[in-house]
DNA sequence: TATTGTTATACTCTATAACTATA
DNA sequence: TATAGTTATAGAGTATAACAATA
C-alpha cells in the first residue's frame, strides 16, 4: 500500500509566480512507478543506468565491463581507430589518462590489446587489439549494436536519429563540462605539499 | 601535436556486409575534440557527466551534492511531495533504500530534513524538509532550474521538449533496467551462507 | 513470513599526486 | 619546462548482508 498521495497532478506544467511557463516538474513513468523529475539531470541519470545495464548484460559473457568493451570498440580495425595513443583513447572514452592506463593494463593482461612505442614520439604508446582481441570484438560487436538499439526501441526510427543528433549537439557544446567524477563531493583534505612524506 | 590521424571519415554512415544501414560509428565533437561513438551508451555517459558537473557547480555553494539536492527537490512543499517515505524517495531518485537511508541521515544531520513515524504503518518514516531546508531549497531552486536549462541551450525550445519526452519514453519503457551501479564488475567473493560465523 | 528502515563491511570507480621517461 | 605514461593512495558511491521493528 503506497503512502498518502498528495501531489497536485505531477505532470502538469508549472507556472512561476511571474506567470512565465517552465518545464513541468515531474512525469509519471508508469501506473505502478513513482514520478520522476522531468529535467535533464534526472532523466540523464536513469538513461545512463539503463545503458550501463544493457551493455553490461551484453558484454559480461565476454568477461568485460562496458568501459573495457568501449576500449575495444575504439581500437578494433573493423570500425575503430587502431594506432591511437592512450591520451587519445582517454579523450574518446571520457575518462582521464590514469584510468585509461588501468583499462589498457587490464585488457593487456587478458591478451586482448597490445602496445608499441610510437616512432614519432617515444613517450607515446600506440594501441591496437591483438588477433585474439579482434576476434573477441568481432564476436560481440553485433550484440553490442543490438543492445544499443534496443535501448531506443521506444522511439521511431526518425526519432532515434533525432535523439542521437540532439545528444551529440548537447555533448559537443558542453564538452568543457564532460568531466567524469564531477558531482561527487570534494575530498576532505587534499594533502598539501608540506605534508608529504 | 596529435598522433597520427588515420580514420576513414568517422562520421560517415556504416554499411553492414549485407548492405543494410546501421548507426554511423562515430561523430566529431569539434575541430580539436576526438570523435565519440554515436551510440546511446557513449552519449549517455557524457550527457550524464555534463549534467552532474552543471548541477554540482550549481548546488555546491549550498554545501550539497546533486543527489542531496535532488532529495530536497522531491520533498519540498513548493513543487515536491512532502510526506513520502524512504522507499518512495529511493524509487524517485533511482537509488536503493540503503542509499536513501544514508542520504536522509546526511540531510538530517544538517538540519534540513525531518522524519516522523507514519501513523498508518509504524515501520515507515515520512519525510519532509525542515523550515531551514525549505528556505535553502527555495534559495537554490531557480539556479537549479537554470542549470538544467543551460544544459539544453544547444537545442531549440521545441527540441528541448522533444528530447525530454523521448528520454521519458526510453526511461519508462526500460524502467526494469534502471538499476544504479549496474555495469560495474561483480564483487570477487560474495560471502556464502556457510561462511558466516 | 514479508517489509521498512538501519548499520556494517566490502568493492568498484575515479581523483589526486608523485614518479619516470621523453620532448 | 611540458607532456605521455605509470603507479600508489585515498575517498566517494553503491552493493551486499545482517539486523531490529513492525506488519
Amino acid at each position: 500500500m503506497p503512502p498518502r498521495e498528495n501531489r497536485p497532478s505531477p505532470s502538469a506544467a508549472q507556472l512561476r509566480s511571474d506567470g512565465s511557463a517552465t518545464i513541468p516538474v515531474t512525469v509519471m513513468l508508469g501506473p505502478n512507478a513513482p514520478p520522476v523529475r522531468r529535467a535533464p539531470a534526472s532523466l540523464a541519470r536513469r538513461f545512463y543506468h539503463i545503458c550501463m545495464t544493457m551493455i553490461a548484460d551484453c558484454v559480461a559473457p565476454a568477461g568485460l565491463t562496458p568501459l573495457q568493451f568501449a576500449v575495444m570498440s575504439y581500437l578494433n580495425k573493423q570500425n575503430g581507430e587502431p594506432g591511437i595513443d592512450q591520451n587519445g583513447l582517454a579523450a574518446r572514452l571520457g575518462v582521464d589518462r590514469n584510468n585509461a592506463s588501468l583499462l589498457v593494463e587490464q585488457l593487456g593482461k587478458m591478451g586482448l590489446l597490445s602496445r608499441r612505442v610510437s616512432e614519432d614520439d617515444r613517450r607515446a604508446r600506440l594501441l591496437q587489439l591483438t588477433p585474439k582481441g579482434e576476434r573477441l570484438y568481432a564476436r560481440f560487436e553485433a550484440a553490442n549494436v543490438e543492445a544499443n538499439n534496443r535501448i531506443l526501441d521506444p522511439l521511431t526510427s526518425a526519432e532515434r536519429n533525432l535523439l542521437l543528433d540532439m545528444l551529440t549537439r548537447i555533448v559537443t557544446r558542453n564538452a568543457a563540462f564532460a568531466r567524469p567524477g564531477a558531482g561527487r563531493r570534494k575530498p576532505k583534505r587534499a594533502r598539501s605539499p608540506s605534508d608529504q612524506e
